[in-house]
DNA sequence: TGGGCATATGCTCATTCAGAGTATAAGTCC
DNA sequence: GGACTTATACTCTGAATGAGCATATGCCCA
């Protein structure tokens, strides 16, 4: 069925358009996610002038051999925390991500279990709400929705053509549940980047505004263009900018993650090794945003067997003793598809 | 919480390891998947001497604004196919994916429908089971199985020290349900990976054999080296080799649909804008590699409200004609994780 | 010492959903 | 017209899900 071979002739041309092809340079990033008592952090370093950013360096070809070597290596370097978790999350590469000629940023998602971090760049853990305040509904729906993103959104589909009208509403409803639609938690990016789209972010309140795009299928992988200069509390529009496109990043990570949620056992990698049922859903809860019926929760892990009891109690709960649990690794082997169920991370 | 601004001077370490840094050289490939009456087939062409391959290019500084451009204008240069989503699948840049020098390969998944394709390089649609026979579950357990691969773990078991046993053996119940666990659909590249390691498919058998591997959690980007000269019917090994690590990048790309499938109505960017829902069952088994309880899938398909009825019939059924659907693109914005929640992608 | 409070844990109940089977309708082929 | 093929409708059962109530076991403080 495949041709015959040789036709080297016609293949020539496939590798035939290096003429306009160029060498970038490579750039490593690490969205290193924890969770502190009650709080989903992310490790920022300080990137100089351009404010907190996310760790990165280039990719040293001399001494790394792989991708995630190099993303170890940088972890390493800027924190030496130990990291549990590593997943190559997205490529972004779009033209004027970054100043000076295009750089390919190879980003990764890495999980640890918290812990007071040191290092040469003043490394420090970030709440994730900070970045995106309107994720977090455990306590009720965010003000900020109804105060500051549906205005917006109303104003951005007031200005709009005929044309653009339906698409625009789908998309609102899409991404921020706008009507009777329902909220996904899992939606990070999707909001971030309407947010964006909106100008009611710093970072495009600094920059050029709108840009209307490709609007094709897919994942937009626009890039957000070199943000002011965030300052500690100083900065506009909502959420906490960072440097360059990195919340765009950041907001791919807690997407990928909340997603993971479901259908893989990784909450575990930021948790000791043992742990009360309540601390898992703390963090679970504090990961998806959202608030979680309690007993059945407890089920839900109990069926799965995702843990087993270790027979020690915690005595410091404040109420009665909780018991202590560890992860039963085996479970990866046992089912496909293991993880909290969360279907559609239900609440109460 | 955020540190004080400024601090330039370590913040200068970011960057300083740039010392190392080099600017490597981008290649965009696409997977370009669409399903024939009952295979899922995947683009190739001609890459010379090396035999098939996916379509690649290097990124075109002057003409890409955005990676997904870049593959938009690739597809098209070779095939011409309106190509209806894409998706960014993985970047692989491990040392040794490619003769001479780093290169970066960042690689898309794309949906098109089945069409006929003339260009430059033969295109021509592969079926993706001629790469990975061991898929394609449709009509009872792959022989190939019991027959080549088990032997081959059992004999990667027996060569193995004390130490590595029980992983060795936990990754083979992973991934190709050895023992009592269970055949997880969506493993693809799992198992391409293991068959690689295995010395059994003709990427590893024409190159340098075990290799060892960090072992770390998250997903492994080991590069296959080049392979031989793949050419019709002639290889060895099982399954058809493709240039470079190209047949890697497809296993990604089968697992990546895989996964969607219970989650995104990607399906229907294979499909004509009309069709059964026999036609619908008969795509997702291609691709999924298994068969489906039909009442049970036709149930599945109504209550999820992802298609409606046209009205009109199909007569060429060979039986009773079959109603005629269409996708209802308004399910997106009603449900958070529209998709045919195949769960554990169900059989009958 | 015992009540108030907080937390953990156990159990019930109604509803929905997934898996499997049976029955019927409406065409084609010979 | 009968055999065969395919489409479609309906039933049944056990499991999973969402929500609630009840009980156990600690602490704090009067």
């Amino acid at each position: 069925m495949p041709a015959p071979p040789d036709s080297a002739a016609a293949a020539g041309r496939v590798r035939a358009s290096q003429a306009g092809a160029s060498r970038a340079s490579i750039e490593l990033s690490a969205v290193l996610i924890s969770v502190d008592e009650t709080t989903p952090r992310l490790l920022t370093v300080h990137h100089g002038r351009e404010g907190l950013g996310l760790p990165s360096t280039h990719l040293d070809d001399r001494v790394d051999r792989t991708l995630q070597q190099g993303v170890r290596r940088l972890v390493g370097s800027e924190t030496g925390l130990p990291v549990r978790y590593f997943e190559q999350l997205y490529t972004f590469g779009d033209r004027g991500r970054a100043p000076g000629g295009r750089e390919l940023a190879v980003a990764y998602l890495a999980l640890a279990r918290y812990q007071p971090v040191h290092g040469p760049n003043e490394p420090s853990w970030l709440s994730c709400y900070e970045l995106f305040p309107w994720e977090d509904w455990r306590s009720g729906r965010p003000a900020l929705l109804d105060d500051v993103i549906l205005p917006a959104i109303d104003e951005w589909l007031a200005r709009s053509t005929l044309d653009e009208l339906p698409t625009r509403r789908e998309r609102a409803e899409l991404t921020f549940g706008v009507g009777h639609a329902l909220w996904d938690p899992v939606r990070v990016l999707d909001r971030y980047e309407l947010a964006y789209e909106l100008g009611i972010v710093g970072e495009a309140m600094a920059a050029s505004s709108g840009d209307g795009g490709e609007g094709g299928a897919g994942r937009r992988a626009r890039a957000a263009p070199v943000t002011g200069n965030p300052r500690a509390g100083d900065w506009r529009g909502i959420g906490m900018p960072l440097a360059l496109d990195h919340r765009r990043i950041a907001a791919a990570a807690l997407e990928r993650l909340r997603g993971k949620l479901a259908y893989r056992p990784v909450v575990f990698e930021v948790l000791p090794e043992t742990f009360t049922l309540s601390r898992l859903q703390q963090v679970v809860e504090a990961l998806a945003g959202q608030v979680l019926h309690k007993q059945n929760f407890r089920r839900l892990v109990a069926s799965a067997n995702l843990v087993e009891p270790t027979g020690e109690w915690d005595q410091r709960t404040g109420g009665r003793p909780a018991e202590l649990y560890r992860f039963r690794r085996e479970v990866l082997r046992e089912r496909p598809a293991p993880g909290l169920g969360l279907r559609r991370l239900g609440g109460p």
